[in-house]
DNA sequence: TCTGGGGTCCTAGGACCC
DNA sequence: TCTGGGGTCCTAGGACCC
């Protein structure tokens, strides 16, 4: 029984989560193979292993792998990313009964810091991941290491050798982490990307051990101080912190390329009216305000005219916004344009407790029609209460033909059973 | 013909000031 | 008419992550 020097991050994950999620309510599908689209059905963004093997990627287009999925009976889904949210709620959950420190890094993975633990670390790890197995079903790998860098490097070879490490790897030890390093190649380290790592190829850096063996002050000037940072996490030094607590975002986007391409004003004023609510929704949901708002527009001919407008005060009201994107609009809207895609971002943001406004503007904040707002759309749905702007016709709404349905979400997708 | 969306951090370069 | 350099702030763009 080991005795565990220093604190220990693990990286837990969800195997393909997406298609874990479409499967938990359909278990017809258990055995079945799965992929799971990108909005608008772009292209490929989960599959199950067997789709793998077929040599579908994160994301090849789905107009080259339709007819593969015919061919195999591969169930396909459009992204249901409600569903996933939720499921990835519970999954922190249960993180949470094997330590209260949790801190969920994407929808499918969250890290955890192990101080001071007593006992086996390993057969902790592995009976939080059978316990995630038999409480949502969902299978998961854990990756142990002394920063969270060696963490995933330990999640990486559990998941390539998931029948013979059992899920779980541990990195803390210093013999076999050589072995670790030396396999694994430069681009595959959290962190280096394909620019980078073809760079770092350029200097002689192929594998994980190569980078671990450079002098990272001269890494660093050649490439920046996350790259020195990398080093230092290779070796076992910390240098990347634990955020339990999410820090809220300091910008908040919103996005969608249109099922259909459209060059109407009042269509694309419709679609970006429904983006702005979609933020300002989330910059309320997080209690902040933002002093600026920024739109871009995708035209067929790959141009990205884009405006940023600034109010007069930070605001959450909803209302602003729609009126600063009548106005950015009128400045670059070109009738002969074809539109692809549109976003709204909101910036400047602050925490909206404790703000000041002007005291001679005060009709200009309404926080009470905003509760109201939320809290009678959180009971009905979204837009069961909204700006006229928004309209009706939804002509630029994205594809989703095969979305499963709300499991989780809507009282009328509840599963029941006969 | 058809290829997603939402974030973060870092750096370089320009504007401005003293 | 000639002439310096350092600091700060902002923005755009690049790179990365999932």
């Amino acid at each position: 029984m080991a005795t565990n020097q220093g604190p220990v991050y693990a990286l837990c994950d969800v195997n393909s989560f997406y298609v874990a999620c479409e499967r938990l309510f359909r278990p017809d599908l258990r055995d079945k193979p799965v992929v799971v689209l990108s909005n608008n059905d772009g292209c490929a963004i989960a599959m199950c292993s067997f789709s793998k093997s077929l040599g579908i990627k994160i994301g090849t287009p789905y107009f080259e792998i339709k007819s593969l999925l015919k061919r195999h009976n591969i169930e396909w889904f459009s992204s249901n990313y409600g569903l996933y949210g939720d499921i990835s709620q519970r999954f922190n959950w249960v993180l949470q009964q094997f330590t209260d420190k949790v801190s969920p890094y994407s929808v499918d993975e969250s890290f955890l810091l192990f101080e001071g633990f007593n006992g086996d670390l390993d057969e902790h790890c592995l009976k939080l991941k059978n316990t995630v197995w038999e409480w949502l079903s969902l299978p998961i790998c854990v990756g142990l290491g002394p920063t969270k860098t060696l963490a995933k490097v330990a999640n990486h070879y559990a998941k390539k050798h998931k029948q013979s490490t059992h899920g779980v790897v541990n990195l803390c030890s210093t013999r076999n982490r050589q072995w670790a390093l030396e396999n694994l190649a430069v681009e595959n380290i959290w962190g280096v990307g394909r620019r980078l790592s073809r760079k770092l190829k350029l200097q002689g850096i192929f594998t994980a051990w190569d980078l671990h063996n450079c002098d990272y002050k001269t890494l660093q000037r050649m490439f920046s101080v996350n790259m020195e940072r990398t080093i230092l996490e290779l070796r076992g030094q910390p240098c990347l912190s634990f955020n339990e607590q999410p820090k809220p975002k300091q910008s908040i986007l919103n996005s969608r390329s249109f099922g259909t391409a459209i060059s109407s004003r009042s269509d694309l004023k419709e679609a970006l009216s429904y983006h702005a609510t979609r933020c300002c929704e989330k910059l309320r949901k997080q209690s902040s305000l933002a002093n600026s708002i920024q739109f871009f527009l995708h035209t067929r001919d790959g141009n990205h005219p884009q405006v940023t407008l600034s109010l007069t005060e930070p605001s959450d009201d909803t209302s602003l916004f729609l009126q600063a994107i009548e106005l950015g609009l009128k400045r670059v809207y070109d009738s002969s344009q074809t539109y692809k895609k549109a976003g709204v971002m909101l910036l400047g943001l602050e925490p909206s407790k404790g703000y000041q406004s002007d005291i001679f503007d005060q009709t200009r904040q309404r926080p009470e029609l905003m509760e109201s707002l939320d809290s009678i759309n959180a009971k009905f749905g979204q837009d069961a209460i909204k700006f006229g702007s928004l309209g009706f016709d939804k002509r630029w709404a994205m594809r989703a033909n095969a979305r499963s349905p709300h499991y989780t979400s809507r009282w009328g997708d509840i599963v029941s059973v006969s």
